[in-house]
DNA sequence: CACCCCTTGTGAAAATTTTCACTTGACGCT
DNA sequence: AGCGTCAAGTGAAAATTTTCACAAGGGGTG
């Protein structure tokens, strides 16, 4: 498998996004212009994603739905369980920790942190809020891959390194901060203001083209 | 001014964060190279990036910040108020009408929808939740600029395809959905999940290399 | 004022990602 | 079986984005 370029990787998973709905849908095979369709891209740039990994398709008719599927869960990790921690028990933590679409992936919320001492011990869905001072002892214990950070800005960093010290070498990093880590631990960062700031700026400049 | 790659008004956004912090900590000038530390890029990314819009600092010297804070914000139009509404009063919907980060930035939540009788009525922060049914006529009053869609998968087109008929040009996407608008309408997806696979992708692979 | 140290701004080069366009092969119909 | 249609897979080309490297200046110092 020669270099994958991250967005193809990101565009992976919108391809089962996709496929999970055809499948329930009874949609036996599927072409790359509709699977394009679907996702907003082009059928070559399917084809081009998925050349990445091998072929998987059928020529003149295209990809059958469930085998497509298996072979794309299998390699974005989908097809196994995954434990997942979230740092911070504030309301972007809490609403995390609900999202049921992560647990529908594989990805099962075992742990959730926080360090205001009226939370802990309160339950939260199968796990119960702990203490963050217990972060390795639980991340080890529990079996954690992936730590969600919902810190506060200023507090993030020093949980981060904590984590990593602690084993962890995926993070899903919420808080608006870059974070520094040792090679060897991808950062991914969910920017929710630089998104909307690009959106004003789009707006300003449609206004000043008139 | 040239065309500008959207990668470059993400960062934009970036630097403006560093920016504040910088001038709450009354620092005078900073130059490309400690801002790019700062916001994990490189100098010449930061040079090229403010070059777009013109030249905003002082060979040798490098950038004044309260000034270039100053020309950013403008750029990217966090100098003016926009109006926000936010569509789904879910847990998702509910933590963004919380979070601070989007008040400060000048984006103003002024109105939260949801469909659901039990929550109509409700206050919530500044605003109160309305019926989604009234949607046209509360975007028109309250002068809504932007939409986040914060609304159950299966809903999300047909409430996208009226925020558009309201005539608002500015969606940011939180629902896993495609969405399909008309030219002039600019639509930015926040992706969770993409991003989480794509950490259980990275896993994934740096185990099989070992 | 001349010199030296810095750092910007920027064309050009490199790297990356997307798109094109064509070859290959499968299926179904006559 | 032969033929036409459709769509995957894929090198090559195009477009985009990032990096390089250097000329151009500002500011402080002696």
């Amino acid at each position: 498998m020669r270099h994958v370029p991250p967005s193809s990787v990101r565009r992976l998973s919108l391809y089962v996004r996709s496929l999970e709905e055809l499948e329930r849908g009874g949609v036996p095979t599927v072409s790359s212009r509709e699977l394009a369709e679907q996702v907003g891209t082009t059928s070559a740039q399917v084809r081009k994603d998925l050349s990445y990994f091998g072929s998987f398709g059928v020529r003149g008719l295209g990809y059958a739905v469930p085998e497509l599927l298996k072979r794309l869960r299998a390699i974005l990790g989908l097809d196994r369980a995954w434990g997942v921690a979230i740092i911070g028990a504030g309301r972007i933590g809490l609403a995390l920790a609900r999202y049921s679409n992560f647990r529908k992936k594989g990805f099962h919320v075992r742990a959730v942190f926080d360090k205001d001492a009226a939370k802990i011990g309160q339950p939260w869905g199968d796990a119960v809020i702990c203490d963050i001072a217990e972060l390795s002892a639980v991340i080890e214990e529990k079996g954690i891959d992936i730590v969600i950070l919902a810190t506060p800005q200023d507090a993030t960093q020093a949980v981060a390194d904590r984590v990593v010290a602690a084993g962890v070498r995926a993070i899903l990093n919420f808080a608006p901060v870059q974070l520094e880590v040792p090679d060897g631990v991808e950062v991914n960062n969910v920017n929710m203001v630089p998104e909307l700031e690009s959106l004003s700026f789009g707006l300003l400049n449609s206004l000043r083209r008139k």
